[in-house]
DNA sequence: CTTGGATAGTCAACAAGACTGACTTAAAAA
DNA sequence: TTTTTAAGTCAGTCTTGTTGACTATCCAAG
């Protein structure tokens, strides 16, 4: 683990940043960088009434179409009462059709409506418009850097699964 | 603005990181990401009957001793009636000592008493840990291109006091 | 110097969205 | 047939956000 630099410069210098002191500034940029990140779609939200977690339901919904409410638990990581709620509201609404399954009845596949699609649009366009600004700012090798350590923050149980829904759109 | 990138390669090859594939993975890896970063202090926050608001905090009275309530406010970007019962929560338990401002007479200055140094402790350790080895793990070129896009998600408006907020331990 | 407005902080009541626990229904699997 | 699984529901709690009304203090204009 972390061969990266190992043989690149002498390790007290390498090292510099390790201190408490630069974690600390990462811990601080994660918590104001992710205030800013949810902003813009939680303006767009406040117009629906809606929230976070119906944002995220129409994102992962959008991202796996046909995804199963089990699944979709699987990602979000709350209690399946949590995201009843709002899958609830958000098929009353007309955004989230929920149909039942074909080879298992039990299961609800589930899938946007054209509002729905329409609404997701929306919001991860004003998402994306912030990210491609930091993005272009930052350039494709602070990009890369970013993408690195996150992936690395990510929980280990969790990470096997988070790269295979982000890696793979043939499936 | 994004110049770094500009002279090196073509602009069709330069430009394939801003796709909206690529944003949309950004995004997805700062969901997940945020929730490897906040689980650990999470879990033993659980411990004493508090939340993350209770851990913000204490984060920033430890950052900035003496803090008044309305910078915290300023800092933490919520409602002064939100942050007040976790306040008045933290000063009960002592954890946090509010002391009458000694020049204006309205304000009141926080710090840390004993026993809320030990849990901020234990809490930024908690983070800390895993940050030093996500950073270990993507080494220092990543994490410096970590921080320079994580910058730039921070809202203009807020940027230039977080960055001093940040900056700055001798004042 | 007093009055009246602005500022710092507090208290009360309410809503969103997370949680747990107990339960139902329907369908699949053993 | 019995057990397990997928989904959904009901009731109750907690944290953390909100708005509105309040107190205390400062400061500046009359």
């Amino acid at each position: 683990m972390s061969r990266r630099f190992a043989a690149t410069a002498p390790r007290s210098e390498q090292l510099l940043f390790l201190t408490d002191d630069q974690l600390r500034n990462g811990i601080e940029l994660m918590f104001f960088a992710y205030r800013g990140f949810t902003a813009d779609p939680d303006r767009l939200l406040e117009d629906y009434a809606y929230g976070r977690a119906h944002h995220r339901a129409l994102h992962f919904v959008n991202r796996r179409p046909g995804l199963t409410v089990n699944a979709l638990l699987d990602i979000l990581g709350v209690t399946k009462q949590s995201l009843n709620r709002v899958l609830r509201q958000l098929v009353e609404d007309g955004l989230i059709d929920s149909r039942v399954g074909e080879t298992d009845r039990r299961q609800r596949n589930l899938f946007l409506t054209d509002s729905g699609k329409t609404l997701e649009r929306a919001l991860s366009e004003a998402q994306r418009t912030r990210m491609r600004k930091a993005y272009m700012e930052a350039g494709p090798e602070a990009v890369h850097g970013f993408r690195t350590v996150l992936e690395q923050m990510i929980d280990p149980d969790m990470r096997p699964r988070v790269l295979s829904l982000m890696g793979d759109d043939s499936e």
